[in-house]
DNA sequence: CGTTGAATTGATTTAAGTCAATCGACGTGG
DNA sequence: CCACGTCGATTGACTTAAATCAATTCAACG
């Protein structure tokens, strides 16, 4: 667990398309990288920990990383999940440097470490990667407003039924009606605040509406019936 | 409505005194200031609606202001409510300058109006300023998380108490146990994600818990059975 | 003093959590 | 190759938290 691994191209490819460096010029995100490192990391390892010193953030390259609390009987609410390509871990660094989430792999996933120190300083020389990150926050930020606004205006049913309309956009581009879920149902369940319980009820509720599940891959047949569940 | 005002020395005090402002050089300071407009707004009054093109943020000098969302049905989930020294809708400026709530006065208010594109422009030649965003938007990502861990982990007595002691902290200093409520209790139960009645049903339980309501002032003689609701 | 909007209280309904049993898929080892 | 064990998902029965609806009460203000 958390193996170093050296950085390869795939792994170069995905971080400089990421949002944090999509728009940075060639040499920028090249003293970016040089201070990053890549490692390994399996299911349920823990990244960080709420009040733990803080002194990195990170980037998914591959598999996913769940952001949450825990109460104190021990319960967890998700407050985020991220997949390749995202960023996590950043906000501490313009708050007190301790960690106020816990984020921990929900799957064997390999991520790069960008140190605050490094990305300090070279924020304070280059503008331009303060813009990235502030588009990154401010995504994150809508992202988190969104989900509460959604827990309290929406059912479980509605909840899972926009986030299958939204999954299908993304992933078949356009009209493509049949789809993977990216990642176990159980965190899914996490991610839109539910029990497991609660989202299978879901799911056979929506099979009403023209949705067929069969393992990970859903399938929508009338996405209009979807929308007005 | 929507009166504009002369800048008054009180005015110009709390929006240096903000978060946005604080940490800037005092010339920086006068060049922001020289591009915002102070207004009065009504009670009800919308600042902005989600979907709308966005061009300013605001800082609320005087009074409260609620960000929420809208669903299919009328229902309105609140995702945010800011008082004086908060900054609201800067958001829209670095994702697609569109809003995605609605902003509304809970009260007679006066507030500062920014034009995205002066900050924009003071922005690009002032890392600064820049860096005071950032540590705003952080601020606000992780107050909607752990709105969103609070509503999943926590009922909504222990929602309550927790608000109450956080706020005792911000207003009494220190160990004062009288203090107000800062506006209207159904405002307040919006912020919690509450119908009014629960909230009220939830005071009417901390009574239990040594919490005296009278109208706004509130007077808790043990924090520590409040902590352990 | 009376009107208006906010807050409270009670009765009821509803959504979702919890608990428990079962099923299914998958991987391991006999 | 099959039996077993593990873990995730599903299903059912039940409980609980909080929304809703409706009726007052209360407070502020002209």
């Amino acid at each position: 667990m958390n193996k170093v691994l050296r950085m390869n191209l795939r792994d170069r490819d995905i971080l400089q398309s990421t949002p944090l460096m999509a728009g940075l010029n060639p040499g920028l995100v090249k003293r970016i990288l040089d201070g990053v490192v890549i490692f390994s990391a399996e299911a349920r390892d823990l990244l960080f920990r709420e009040g733990a010193a803080a002194d990195c953030f990170y980037v998914v390259i591959a598999g996913y990383v769940r952001l949450y609390r825990t109460g104190v009987d021990g319960k967890e609410a998700d407050t985020g999940v991220f997949g390749p390509g995202d960023v996590f871990g950043q906000c501490a660094m313009f708050l007190s440097d301790r960690h106020t989430f816990n984020a921990q792999c929900a799957e064997p996933a390999t991520l790069a470490r960008f140190d605050y120190s490094k990305i300090r300083h070279i924020m304070a020389e280059e503008p331009e990667l303060s813009l990235s990150l502030m588009n990154i926050m401010a995504r994150h930020l809508n992202d988190a407003r969104m989900n509460v606004a959604n827990d309290r205006l929406h059912t479980a049913p509605q909840r899972v039924a926009r986030y299958l309309l939204e999954l299908s956009h993304t992933q078949g581009d356009g009209h493509a009606n049949s789809f993977r879920l990216p990642f176990q149902k159980s965190l899914l369940a996490g991610k839109l605040g539910l029990a497991p319980e609660a989202l299978s009820r879901a799911f056979s509720l929506l099979k009403n509406s023209g949705v067929t599940i069969r393992g990970r891959v859903i399938q929508i047949s009338d996405a209009e019936a979807l929308r007005k569940i």
